[in-house]
DNA sequence: TTGAAAGCGGTACCAT
DNA sequence: ATGGTACCGCTTTCAA
């Protein structure tokens, strides 16, 4: 029985500091080189049964963890990805990538650590990431990441430096995520429906230009190419916005509008039903992404499938890029566009 | 003019290893002392302007960036705010929430660290977490997080340990999310407005139960209380399993449903009126988050607007309990949710 | 004003 | 089969 004064809880836990493997080889009564041969269950090296159990039990009764950064000090290298951003928040399907792409790098026993860059410029955030000696970054684009940036992470031990983005950056290997493709998609398919003035959907939150500025640019590009008249319409995620928008699409008289993705079409949809233009007799309305939301919407959202590819891929792909520097990634692409047109065009 | 051939590019990048700060003390003629004197700007001890200048050349010009693990090592502890999980796609009101609250801890200057644990128990987790050594943890309730597991990490140096959730763990503070309430506050509404037979969606998505569990109790709780039929409404996030949701919630005879959250909301109105069912004269529906797809919705979905306390706040309350481990942080709610009447009740 | 040296917690080589 | 020990990179007394 217990009948001891409660010790107070709070020091108790506080004050105790951590076990080291030096506290572990005490108790064990054997060294410290023992105690971590036992722990990691090193092949090179016999050791006694009898000594193992010694070992393991005063590790489990002092509740011994050891100390990653020591670790991966002596061992000159981490298992650290760093995501960079993915501050701002992403759409669903990107979203559902990221947590896929996390959930993967785990499994390959990677940490995962996302390093917001608020206000630094492209080299600061660089070194910043730099000092935690990560074996591999993944870049989103966001932060102007230079080839100076990669240089610098690539002697810091960094093994994989990838963007994902439109834009290559010297040094790093990049994984194409060609949002252009997605404009150029969505225009083929107005103009192909015979729209010849098409407007197109270009978001105001902060963080998301990396996504809708190719996206715009692809789409200028077919309406060039085609003599289409193209605008670009800025829109911000709420309604009153949304009815300006609309309202503005009327009057300069557009017969379609690319809506950035799915989310902002639905907004704008149902901003023009409210202005009694209708869809897609007046005006025809293309999102992109894909969700379910479109699918949702009266009349049926057309839309740009996205086949993305799996976050677990891309993890094997960081992976190999990680075992072996050299090795060639190909010109991975990570995503096709095609078009699926529904009722609203 | 360069003419001398190319440097293998590789070669020079890779196999140079990363500067340390011996090297910068030996390129500037001093001592690693006076580096880290003058590189951190110690206050303690007073360096010469030239040193400094030369020291800081010497740094520029090698490229020297600083070791984080050698530091943390050295100093004992360290700046990590470990996130556990978060691997789940949130919806946009969380996913935003997260967003917020990384972006403000990382202006209070801690590293932002995502842990993902899959299939590892509750104590594994708490070990695998420990070996870094956080600062603070955050846990949102999901690997059941035992006493135990905070002791471990509190050993290991975590100075707060926070569970954002409606259960408290033994040692950690708790900053209440009362899931429930959500529940309690749709049944209330739909009670009021004179239903009587009630769904309530269980969103089969993986993850999600942290959140529908206690709103689903806290529904049943209303109900039990006010005598009204409750029914959950199992549902996965697609089409085909919505029409057949409908098709029971009309078969079983409900007058309403609340449906866990306003997209969930939109796929099951949906649905309904695609069954011929009238909302709200036949079924009401509710839902919850108030996301702006709520109100595109026709009819507008009424919902329970939450009031979440901002990233900046919860991070600076994590700031507050990481300096003085004993601060109170009293019985901080984390959100605020009442029902917002539309027209869909 | 600066330098020498002792660690922080592990790992791995070389002896024993 | 084990133990001693030299490092990994950085900070911080203590002396000079």
């Amino acid at each position: 029985m217990n009948r001891t004064p409660e010790p107070p809880m709070r020091a108790r836990v506080t004050e105790r500091a951590a076990p080291t493997s030096a506290d572990v080889a005490r108790l064990a009564g054997v060294s410290r080189a023992t105690v971590s041969y036992v722990l990691n269950d090193t092949e090179a090296v016999r050791i006694s049964e009898a000594t193992r159990h010694r070992v393991r039990a005063a590790a489990e009764e002092l509740g011994y963890v050891p100390h990653a950064a020591a670790r991966s000090l002596r061992a000159g290298s981490t298992r650290m990805v760093l995501l960079p951003g993915a501050h701002i928040p992403l759409g669903p399907l990107y979203g559902r990538f990221l947590a896929e792409l996390q959930w993967a790098l785990r499994r390959l026993d990677y940490t995962v650590v996302q390093y917001g860059t608020i206000g630094m410029s492209g080299d600061e955030a660089a070194r910043a990431w730099a000092e935690l000696r990560p074996v591999a970054v993944l870049s989103f684009g966001e932060p102007g990441l230079t080839a100076h940036g990669v240089e610098i992470l690539k002697r810091s031990g960094a093994r994989a430096v990838v963007t994902l983005g439109p834009e290559p950056v010297e040094g790093a290997r990049l994984l194409h995520a060609d949002q252009a493709a997605i404009g150029r998609c969505a225009l083929e398919h107005l103009v192909e429906r015979g729209r010849r003035r098409i407007g197109v959907v270009v978001p105001q939150e902060p963080g998301l230009e990396v996504f809708s500025a190719p996206r715009l640019a692809g789409a200028r590009e077919v309406a060039d190419r085609s003599g289409v008249f193209i605008e670009p319409l800025p829109l911000a995620y709420e309604e009153e916005p949304a009815s300006l928008a609309a309202r503005r699409a009327r009057e300069i008289g557009l017969d379609a509008v690319f809506a950035y993705n799915d989310e902002y079409a639905a907004l704008l949809m149902r901003a023009l039903c409210d202005e009694g233009v209708g869809v897609p007799g007046d005006i025809a309305v293309m999102g992109a992404d894909d969700l379910l939301l479109g699918r949702l919407q009266r009349p049926r959202l057309s839309t740009v499938h996205l086949d993305l590819v799996t976050g677990e891929a891309l993890a094997s792909l960081v992976d190999t890029a990680v075992r072996d520097s050299s090795a060639d990634l190909g010109s991975t692409t990570l995503m096709t566009a095609y078009a699926v047109r529904r009722a609203s065009t």
